[in-house]
Order: C-alpha cells, then sequence, then structure tokens
DNA sequence: GTGAAGGGCCAC
DNA sequence: AAACGTGGCCCTTCAC
C-alpha cells in the first residue's frame, strides 16, 4: 500500500486539502490526540485520504494554547466533516467524532465505522478481534504496525514515523472499506450497519454530555446504608455461630460473610440444608423456615448496595463538568444491546433512593421515557398471535388481559395473585424458562407450574407454533435474525442435548431482545435530528428507556419530541401491534 | 502484588 | 427432564 502524504499546517492549506477532498464521495478517516480523554486533551492531527492522498493536518497552530479553541479557519473542514453526504470510513469512529465535536464544534456525519461493521460481520463470534490491526488484517491482509499510537502526539515536531504512521491508519480506511462493504451486501448486512452508523453521533454526544450525579444526596444515602450494613452484619454473625460452643468462651469467631465457603460452612454447621449454591434464588425458599438464610439475604442485599453503588461511583464524576461520563459500547451484546460501563449506569437499582440522585441541572428537566413491554409486543409482532396482538390493541393492561384468557375469567374477576402468575410467566417466556424455572421463581409445585404453562400455550396457541418453529430454525440454520437483519451465528456440537438447548434458548430469544436493540438505535437518530435545534441533550439509555435533560422551559416541546421519535422508531419495525411510550417531565430520574 | 476465574447480584 | 436471555462490578480464592 503506496501512501502519497501531504502535511497541511496553515490556513491556506487547509482550504486547499478540503477543497481537493470534497470532490471524492469516501474519504478515509482518523485523528491523533493527546489524550484519551477529550475533555483532559486535545486534538492533534486529522487525516483524511481519498484514496490517492492522504493529508495529514496538523492543528496544533490553530488552537489558541489557553482557551484550546479553534480559530475560524478552520471552517472548510468542519463543513467536510459534517458534510452528510461524504462517507468517513473510521475505525471505531465514536471516539473521533466526540474530539471533533468537543474541539472543532462540528458533527461527524456520514460515517462509516468498520469497528462496528467488523463486529456485525462477525455474528457474534467471541473469538473475533476488533482492533483496526487486526481488521486490516482480516479483510485485507495488510499488516499494520501500530507501535507509534501511543507516542506523545502533543510534542511540537512530530516525527516522520508519526506523520506516516498517522496517514496510513487513515489511507487503509479505503482498501478496507472495500472489502467490508461487500461483505456487508453478500450477509445482507449493510442495513443493520446503516443503523448502527447513524447511531455513533448521538452517542458520542451522549459520553460528552454526561450525566449529573448529585454526589451529596448520594452520600447521605450511602451512610443510611452503611448502618444498615453494620446492623445486618451484626446480626448476621450471631446467627452464624449460634451453633458453636467456643463462641461463649472466647467470643464470637469471626466468619468473613462475603466468603461463599466460610458461609456455606456455619450454614452445614447450623444444619441447615443448602444447596450446591448460596445464590439468591436458591435460597430464597428456605428463608421462610430459616431466620439466619432471611438474614444472609439481607445482608448481601446492602452489600451490594455498599460495594458496587457506594463511594467508587463518585470518583468517576469528572472534575471538568461535574458529571459522569460513562463509556457506552454500542454493540455490547451479540444481540445488538449497548454494554456500558465506568460506571455502569445501565445496572443503578431501580430504588428511587439510588435514582432521585441521579437529576437535571439548575434550571432543567429531565425527560424519562421508555417503551412499554417493546419485548412483549416484538413478540407478538413476530408470532402473529392473534390473541396476543389483540391483548395490546385493546389497550388494556396486558398480564390482565393474559391471565383472563388463561384463567377463562373475565378481567375484572382477575386476582392480583392471577395477574401475577401471568406477569411472571410473560417475561419468562421471552427467555424461553421452563416448568421447573417456574415453578421455582413462583413457588407452585412442579406439576401445577407445568399445568399453568400449558394453560398459557394453549391460549397463545400462535404463540407456541412461533417459539418452536423459531426455535427449529435456529437449531437447523445455527443462526437467528433480527427485524434490522442483525445475524448471529450459533456454535454447539449436535451430539449434546444441553447445547442444543442452550442454543435454541439463545436463539430464539435474540431477534427479540436484538429487535429492541434495533427500535432504540433508530429512536436515538431520529431523536438527534429532532433535538439538534432544542436545549434537550440525550444523558442517558437502558434499553428500553431514554433519558434526556432540557431547559425546564422547553420541557413539553422535547418531552413531545422524544416520545415521537421512540414510537415512530418502533414503527419501522412493528406494523401490526400498537407502540406504547410513557414519557414524563421530572427533576429526577424517578417513576 | 497481580490477574483470572468463580460466585453472586444489579439492571433490562 | 432437559437449569431463563444480555451485560458490568464486586468480592474471594488461587495460581503465578
Amino acid at each position: 500500500m503506496e501512501v502519497y502524504v501531504q502535511i497541511v499546517r496553515d490556513a491556506e492549506g487547509v482550504s486547499k486539502a478540503c477543497e481537493a477532498l470534497s470532490h471524492s464521495k469516501i474519504l478515509g478517516f482518523d485523528t491523533e490526540t493527546t489524550e484519551l480523554d477529550p475533555y483532559k486533551g486535545n486534538i492533534r492531527l486529522v487525516q483524511l485520504s481519498d484514496g490517492k492522498n492522504t493529508h495529514v493536518i496538523d492543528l496544533k497552530p490553530f488552537f489558541d494554547s489557553e482557551s484550546l479553541k479553534a480559530t475560524p479557519e478552520l471552517q472548510p473542514l468542519r463543513d467536510l466533516l459534517s458534510a452528510p453526504n461524504i462517507i468517513k470510513v473510521a475505525h471505531n469512529a465514536k471516539f473521533d467524532a466526540k474530539w471533533v465535536r468537543h474541539h472543532l464544534g462540528s458533527e461527524l456525519n456520514g460515517i462509516f465505522d468498520t469497528y462496528l461493521a467488523s463486529q456485525l460481520i462477525s455474528a457474534g463470534d467471541q473469538d473475533r478481534r476488533h482492533s483496526l490491526h487486526d481488521v486490516a488484517q482480516f479483510f485485507t491482509g495488510i499488516e499494520l504496525d501500530k507501535t507509534q499510537q501511543v507516542s506523545d502526539w502533543g510534542s511540537n515536531d512530530l516525527s516522520n514515523d508519526q506523520i506516516e504512521y498517522a496517514a496510513r491508519d487513515a489511507a487503509v480506511m479505503l482498501p478496507l472499506y472495500d472489502q467490508i462493504i461487500k461483505r456487508l451486501i453478500k450477509d445482507e448486512l449493510d442495513g443493520v450497519a446503516s443503523l448502527e452508523f447513524d447511531c455513533v453521533m448521538p452517542i458520542a454526544e451522549m459520553e460528552l454530555n454526561g450525566f449529573f450525579l448529585d454526589a451529596e444526596r448520594w452520600r447521605t444515602q450511602l451512610e443510611k446504608t452503611r448502618v444498615l450494613q453494620k446492623k445486618a452484619a451484626d446480626e448476621l454473625q450471631d446467627l452464624l455461630s449460634a451453633g458453636v460452643a467456643q463462641a461463649t468462651l472466647f467470643g464470637r469467631p469471626e466468619i468473613n460473610l462475603d466468603s461463599q465457603q466460610q458461609v456455606m460452612a456455619a450454614l452445614l454447621n447450623l444444619g441447615i440444608p443448602v444447596p450446591g449454591t448460596t445464590r439468591g434464588w436458591q435460597l430464597q425458599p428456605l428463608a421462610e423456615e430459616y431466620p439466619v438464610i432471611r438474614k444472609l439475604l439481607e445482608y448481601r442485599s446492602v452489600a451490594k448496595a455498599i460495594s458496587s453503588f457506594g463511594e467508587n461511583i463518585l470518583d468517576f464524576i469528572q472534575p471538568e463538568t461535574g458529571r459522569l461520563h460513562a463509556d457506552f459500547r454500542q454493540i455490547g451484546a451479540p444481540t445488538g444491546r449497548f454494554s456500558c460501563s465506568n460506571p455502569n449506569l445501565q445496572q443503578i437499582p431501580h430504588d428511587a433512593a439510588y435514582r432521585n440522585c441521579f437529576r437535571a441541572g439548575e434550571g432543567n428537566s429531565l425527560i424519562v421515557a421508555d417503551y412499554s413491554q417493546i419485548e412483549l409486543r416484538i413478540l407478538a409482532e413476530f408470532s402473529e398471535d392473534n390473541n396476543f396482538i389483540e391483548a395490546f390493541r385493546s389497550g388494556a393492561d396486558f398480564h390482565t388481559t393474559a391471565a383472563a384468557r388463561m384463567f377463562g375469567v373475565k378481567p375484572e374477576d382477575i386476582t392480583s395473585e392471577q395477574r401475577s402468575f401471568a406477569k411472571r410467566l410473560n417475561f419468562g417466556i421471552v427467555y424461553g424458562v421452563g416448568a421447573s424455572r417456574f415453578a421455582l421463581m413462583t413457588g407452585l409445585s412442579q406439576n401445577d407450574a407445568e399445568n399453568t404453562m400449558r394453560k398459557y400455550f394453549g391460549t397463545f396457541s400462535g404463540l407456541d407454533a412461533y417459539l418452536r418453529n423459531s426455535g427449529n430454525d435456529v437449531i437447523a440454520n445455527r443462526a437467528a435474525r433480527t427485524a434490522s437483519k442483525r445475524l448471529l451465528r450459533l456454535r454447539f456440537d449436535e451430539n449434546d442435548r444441553q447445547q442444543i438447548s442452550a442454543a435454541r434458548r439463545y436463539g430464539v430469544n435474540m431477534p427479540i431482545q436484538g429487535t429492541s436493540a434495533d427500535i432504540l438505535k433508530r429512536a436515538l437518530r431520529l431523536l438527534h435530528d429532532e433535538l439538534r435545534e432544542t436545549s434537550g441533550k440525550l444523558v442517558n439509555i437502558v434499553h428500553d428507556e431514554i433519558i434526556v435533560e432540557c431547559d425546564s422551559a422547553e420541557s413539553e416541546t422535547v418531552r413531545s419530541k422524544l416520545e415521537n421519535s421512540m414510537v415512530a422508531a418502533a414503527e419501522d419495525f412493528i406494523k401490526k401491534v400498537p407502540i406504547k411510550v410513557d414519557a414524563t417531565i421530572a427533576s429526577e430520574w424517578a417513576k
């Protein structure tokens, strides 16, 4: 691969380079930055390649070293990067988009992301790596030397090695694009690829926006939990050592309550028939009979609150903004779901004591919107079960309607217990629950659980047929797809019944969970375009929920834009079943 | 001391 | 009959 490098260091060079580049439909694109966090460092190089020439633009001369504000002379570059009709091929474009957004003040549009494309093509194969080095090697055979990646990009004079490295990373994007686009089309993944690419800019902005966490409230809540933990720990120690004779002589032998081994040994010592594991749902049936089990579960719950949702989350508050800027992985799971870390804003306890600490800034409001039972609606759409679809069309409470059909009584005569059975079954069905697990979670006998499930599938026979057929297809094709044609390939040993049933459950669940992810991603793009001229800023997403912060004066406008975007996105995929979105204006993240 | 694995539990 | 899907974070344990 020969690379013709042109270094640009002045305003005239920028406008000439951008003029020349603007005649291309597709450009290889990359940036080099002085840090990994756009709030901590600056963007140094922008590299753009049209396949013949690679322009390496040194931005150092264009930034005021004090304010880090770019000069107006970079306008041609902004125009080029934000032009949606000129494709920018980049690897992990979210990274570059954040720097361009924050330091150049421009959106990155026309994104083609080779990182996301590689993930889509690998279709859930966990063995495949997706670094630029590995992706370039896999699709083009080109071997990239990445040793300069971590070099000092802040120094006054960049070395020739650095310039060449920077240029090559942009230049390689074009041959890579040629190979990847062919493969996307062959695998019918070009549609879902567009869905993903359109979602990059919204996510980049969300990470820059951050989510405000009120540290004072958090600490107040934490203090209360600490008191509870101390009390629970004390009482649990007492109960666990009750059977030990020496306890009275030398005081209580201390047990490490966080050690499964020690806790399990102590429980056995008390003569409690603990199952193989001490997982909560396994212990639950024993809680009624043994106070020590109840106390253990109580202790676990507060201990979790202290460890996972304690002081540590406050360390993630960025001093520059006073907010949490978590990392979102756009294809975090093979189903297409997002994952989130540092901190994981998708696993904050539902309890208002925690969620109320996440609030809008001064003069702002939060708009909290979530899809109502989106996975069940997707299942209704896929199964084409008339009773299932009708239950949603009626607009009545879905779990009650399902219970009424199951138990053959009028909806108004459904008891809360019956509704609860239907509700837990509705959720379990999506994951492929079996009778024994259903029995365990409801307390029904195995026999009653089987009968209840039989009734359920008798009522929704179309659903039953769909789940069976879908499972058979998954095993026959060793693959599953969502509504956007996102692909998951399944690997299993056809002689291993456990592997087959696991693959079946996974493959049946994936199109449902994955279509929900498709819908959310579509919604994020529609929303991004709707919010551009408003004060609304995306601050968090949790699988079927979107949270936007905006000026309180604009909250009703933004609320309706958010609701409309979410409904419209779902209607792109779901045609037979009505979509319901609950969008509320609040000062805190609570429902 | 560090890192991986296993168990457990939070979210949807 | 057949162990309910996806993630991340915390803790302990154990190997190096």
